[in-house]
DNA sequence: CTGCATTCATTGTCAAACAAATTAAGTTGG
DNA sequence: CCAACTTAATTTGTTTGACAATGAATGCAG
């Protein structure tokens, strides 16, 4: 009984795959136009529906993108998919605790890493950030961008690419329900001043004094967030 | 000049997103059955070309799967893609040691508040991985699917959402290059011990014990993994 | 040369039909 | 009664054709 496994893969995954092949052997570059959705059915001997299903699979993988009337082209920004972890899945009610949670894991470590190992690339890109940090003006919420950029920035520095990708998603999706902070009163001051005393830990390479600022920013963090959301 | 933004979005696009919203509201867990093609084209006011499409966004999201003839199901974890963070892209040369880097920053601090917050049925299961470990022999390599099982356990303990998926991303990774390590001598039987030895202080609530324990299993680990690259 | 309308290529959507896979019901034969 | 086969119904996979909507190129009038 010799138990042939045919896996007899649908058309659309067959050229969706094909697709990417296509895109990698071409070396095709973001912004390249993919041929029409006609065209790709007769290259690949399948209807345009069929196409199209495969063309959807890509553009949430974030490979290619359509413009409408125009064509489709390649994206490959190896950058994330909007939300990588799938958070919008998880429990929203503990949502904002867990990623401060998780946050008060791993940055502070991140912080002792980052002195340790800052480039001197590392350190101006830091130093423009918080020149923009304070340019920014007290307006409310407008240091946040910047905000994120500084952490993300720590985080290169360990030279660590993991570290590196997970921080910025749970920045960013702290971000959505951080905002509110900005209003509370002192909170743009306070973040200002962590952020310089971390950025000076590391540029004096002091690993511990990295690591208590940041803890110490984050505990008032999370206790602006505990002022707006009234919980805990 | 009222400049009004008609974001003529895709119907497609409109209803993918109400397929995810549906998924939410209704709390539809995994395995759970969506309505027809047919029924939500009606229920959408889309054909059934639409929902198709909007159906291949959700999959390659890993937000459903499909079984042909049968329907479409809600899928394990909705929403955490395939390489969430993109590590693919990431350098390849330091992966492993970034990888076991992160591991040893969050791990023990997961395994602690698992000691704290694990509930019964988060128990049961960690004993019935164990339970498997055991019974999987000390076949070469043959424990590692169990092994980042357990890993995945503990993080569920932590009732934190945000590490419960961050960690599976980290582990499973890890795996490729990890497999190795079952042949070196007595590795096999440290794991299983390391884990037996969690598995017991999460169970009698002792946060330091785990902690310790999972410190001294990654330390093992880590050391098995460089007898073999013979790189630090 | 400029500005406008037309035309063409491309993507978006719909409708209908049939194939393929699965499940369930019904039937038949023992 | 029960087991095995047949049939029907449901659901996904794919094709074809048509038309709408968008964007870019073309051609013409001034």
């Amino acid at each position: 009984m010799s138990e042939i496994l045919t896996v007899t893969q649908e058309l659309s995954v067959v050229a969706a795959k094909r697709l990417r092949e296509m895109i990698i052997e071409k070396e095709m570059k973001s912004g390249d136009r993919l041929p029409s959705e006609s065209a790709l059915g007769e290259m690949f001997g399948v209807s345009r529906s069929t196409v199209r299903e495969a063309i959807k699979l890509l553009i949430a993988e974030n490979v290619v993108e359509i413009q409408r009337g125009k064509g489709t082209f390649v994206t490959l920004q190896p950058g994330l998919s909007k939300d990588p972890l799938g958070l919008e899945f998880a429990n929203q009610k503990k949502l904002l605790d867990n990623l401060m949670e998780t946050r008060m894991m791993i940055e502070p470590q991140i912080a002792y890493l980052a002195a340790q190992r800052a480039t001197q690339a590392n350190i101006d890109k830091l130093a423009d950030i918080i020149e923009k940090i304070q340019a920014a003006g007290s307006n409310k919420g407008n240091h946040t961008p910047y905000d994120v950029a500084f952490h993300k920035a720590v985080a290169e520095c360990t030279q660590n690419d993991v570290l590196y990708r997970i921080l910025p998603i749970i920045c960013e999706s702290i971000q959505e329900g951080y905002f509110k902070t900005a209003n509370v009163p002192g909170s743009y001051e306070r973040a200002i001043e962590s952020h310089f005393n971390i950025f000076q830990a590391i540029v004096n390479k002091n690993p511990e004094t990295a690591k208590n600022e940041t803890e110490k920013h984050l505990r008032q963090t999370k206790e602006d967030i505990n002022i707006l959301g009234g919980k805990t």
